[in-house]
DNA sequence: CCTGAACTAAAACACACGTTTGAATCCGTC
DNA sequence: GACGGATTCAAACGTGTGTTTTAGTTCAGG
């Protein structure tokens, strides 16, 4: 069985793999799968048959399944956090002054923008639901840094609060988020899919009035 | 299974039950586990173990592992719709005209005013989160007619927002309710524990503030 | 005391799980 | 063409799963 289907844009830095790697496809049936079904009551033999590899690929791979998942998570998050950093720096760098707008904007837009992540809020609206127990390692790794970043850029434009009150009103934030990962869209709504990009203005517009609610005028 | 909820006290019309029967004892354990491990990663020979059960016992008493499921969801959540509903109505009742506060307060504050409710915050955050697949039909029949009447109630006091924009404040809203029944506090927050109205009149302030952006002044 | 329903106990059912193994196969390199 | 590491394969390992079965216990009402 040779698949050496190549696509016309990514220009692949490792010689080793091929396009639609087994690795490769392992990660789409198992986001897929973990989507649908939760992480603890997706088996690997499905994610094995779905991604018609053999079972044991998977473990060969990533060594467990909690491997899988933790590779799942940063293949999606990795260059999003990336791209909200560069964002912020840019804002900061530019020499004026910012608005709390622009602040959501560099956190926000990037789970909309980067790359062909159509898959991107279904999946971590999901993995970011599933227990502590499971998460904590892994977000812990790749959430903690940004997110401290961006409450400290917003608690400059904020002054009025306290560090305390924004740590809650940040904490809410994050749950809105979470929430419009797993569903981008009311959940009755006439429009069923929808460009992410407008979920993402509903989201920071809601989020920038509960932010900022109780100080002088805040731009919008 | 009847469930008769008396607001103040409860005095059990059942004489066949004694105080800890081993349905309560199953549903405790299911619980705790659920909470800690979320639905799938949970075995009922776990529940039947910390329960001090036969193993039998869940499946004489609960039909199956998701009739367990309903089961803790419905002890949870029936006497809290309740009370929202009644506050609901008693405000719609008084002739006055409402305000957005008192109808965020007729929902919110039931979550922690309903009797020994400590555990309720963890355990609806939890199953809150699981896969829709297991999920939805439970919460639909839960939670749907509630949320409505409550949107409605808004819709009446939010006159300038069109029925669309209403949905997704409210869409965003619930996420922010379900994160802070995981996570009743800010993650990296140095009280550890607090009286959950606590949490609860943050999370109103900054959903009040969401939700009426862009109108007319709002009371606070 | 007997009966019959409510309930518990212990074991077994049939199957699915994540993981490991060791041999087979691929494939670039010598 | 032969070597050797990377990868794939079928099969099995040991354990755990939800559920069912069958026998036993409890105990109020006739």
């Amino acid at each position: 069985m040779m698949i050496s289907n190549n696509r016309l844009i990514n220009m692949k830095p490792l010689p080793l793999e091929n396009a639609t790697s087994t690795r490769d496809r392992i990660l789409d049936a198992a986001e897929e799968l973990f989507v649908e079904m939760g992480y603890a009551a997706t088996s690997l033999r499905a994610i094995a048959q779905l991604a018609d590899v053999n079972l044991a690929a998977t473990n060969y791979h990533f060594g467990s399944k909690e491997g899988l998942l933790a590779a799942i998570v940063h293949r999606h998050i990795h260059p999003v956090n990336t791209e909200r950093l560069l964002r912020l720096r840019a804002l900061e760098d530019s020499g004026h002054s910012l608005t709390l707008r622009q602040i959501l904007n560099a956190f926000f837009y990037p789970l909309a923008d980067t790359l062909p992540n159509s898959q991107l809020p279904a999946v971590m609206g999901r993995i970011l639901s599933e227990p502590e127990s499971l998460t904590r390692p892994i977000m812990t790794e790749q959430f903690a840094e940004v997110v401290e970043r961006f409450q400290a850029a917003a608690a400059m434009v904020l002054p009025g609060l306290t560090e305390d009150e924004l740590s809650w009103r940040f904490h809410l934030l994050i749950g809105s988020m979470i929430h419009l990962l797993k569903f981008p869209a009311p959940i009755g709504s006439k429009e069923q899919e929808m460009p992410f990009r407008h979920s993402i203005e509903h989201l920071i517009t809601f989020v920038m009035a509960g932010l900022s609610h109780g100080q002088g005028a805040q731009d919008g």
